[in-house]
DNA sequence: CGAACAATTAACCAACTAGTTAAAACCATG
DNA sequence: CATGGTTTTAACTAGTTGGTTAATTGTTCG
């Protein structure tokens, strides 16, 4: 594989001004370069990133093979973008969600219930994490798009928790990140291990039925710890 | 690759009997199998099922290629034996922690400790779980030993429960299994997801202290969610 | 128009991959 | 020590893989 040149040679053509918006006949490099994009995403998701198939990818963009070279420089590079791309999609949408509006309670709830439905909607990104970390981070960590994403959410969850805390009804002392990490946790775990969980467990786990219980399990045990301001049943951090 | 037959063989010499402890010379069909089996576990573990070479675990083994067919059937057949493994060792810990012998909270407060420590002790099982989800549970669907290794921990589990309820330190109606979920998500996504989490939060997750500080989040979280005794603060399952 | 450049194509390739063949070495037993 | 099954080896193969070459087609603009 080789990291490679990874010259991808910024195409954003000056030429996007005088195109008739019906005729798509011919070329169009941004759309060839999105469908590349798009059908990379699919084929990194379902098959990870030493599964996926160059071939299979240009194929399903219906775009010849060197155009994936010509755009990206190397799969490589290509599951960068791909990384990238997932994580702007994510972060726009959290944008949207207004947690600062409602509650503290309400807002919990709502980012709850937004991380569960937007890892439903996009199980993509579920799997392209998994890749990634099995290559421990190589491509995210060589990725400065990422690293400007830098997610806002902590902050809004910072005063969020303030505010509970202060009205009394969440616990002090609360850490955002954690919190975060394990609201993430409880969907990705539940959603990406779908199919071993119900292997074991021999339970159906993806209906909607399923699905509705788990939600509002989660939600009961974040809620449900932060609200819980009494003293600490027992200091036994040992073990 | 093909499913194939997955012969397998059923290989347990009955020559076991009269070999000299010291001298390992020569053939060891036991051994050779065994060190097959390591090697796969590391190989699956560290490059997924599909970045996985045979040719590197039969060089990682010290064993000629053709004794992973024998043995094994296939590169599938042999995923699926280093799966069945994984499984029985992490129910096989299980067995050992007892945890009606010690107080509802303490019991669960054990439970989420030990599965913490185990995830951090083997991370060969994250990985592994993450690949075989990534085929959609296609291996352990087809493996009989998996349904037999049925956990008993979701009963026990169920018992720390009752008790607790009946002792009015928990809180009634909890689905032992949602609840399980939810104690290894919260550790499964931390681990298994620390690179891209520290690569997006620039937060340095996997020293010691950080360690310290998740387990006693994890803990704070559940037990504080356990513990709430109080009625829900609002009904809003909408949204 | 026609030169310069951008986008696209088909054919190609060397390295690699899972899996196989067939023979050889080993070992317990009679 | 011969025999017959088990374990191990080296060499091989057919298909696949990521990546490349070099020529061609379309587009822009002077």
């Amino acid at each position: 594989m080789g990291t490679a040149d990874r010259v991808a040679r910024a195409v954003t053509p000056a030429h996007r001004n005088g195109r008739p918006a019906g005729e798509l006949r011919g070329r169009d490099p941004e759309r060839t370069r999105g469908r590349i994009l798009d059908a990379a995403t699919r084929e990194f998701a379902r098959y990870g990133l030493g599964g996926a198939r160059v071939d299979r990818i240009a194929a399903s963009a219906g775009a010849n093979k060197r155009m994936l070279y010509y755009y990206f420089g190397d799969k490589d590079a290509l599951f960068q973008e791909v990384l990238e791309h997932a994580y702007e999609s994510i972060r726009s949408a959290e944008q949207e969600l207004n947690l600062l509006d409602v509650d503290p309670v309400g807002g919990m709830a709502r980012l709850i219930a937004f991380t569960w439905h937007y890892y439903i909607a996009h199980p993509e990104f579920l799997t392209l994490l998994n890749s990634e970390n099995l290559h421990r981070g190589r491509h995210l960590r060589g990725s400065r798009r990422i690293r400007t994403t830098n997610s806002p959410l902590i902050a809004t969850l910072d005063e969020i928790l303030a505010r509970g805390a202060r009205a009394g009804t969440f616990r002090p002392g609360v850490d955002s990140l954690q919190l975060y990490i394990s609201i993430a946790g409880l969907s990705y775990f539940y959603l990406s291990n779908n199919h071993t969980l119900s292997a074991v467990f021999g339970r159906e786990l993806s209906g909607a039925e399923a699905r509705a219980e788990r939600l509002a399990h989660m939600t009961d045990v974040i809620i449900g710890y932060l609200t819980n301001t009494g003293p600490a049943p027992r200091p036994l951090r040992s073990e």
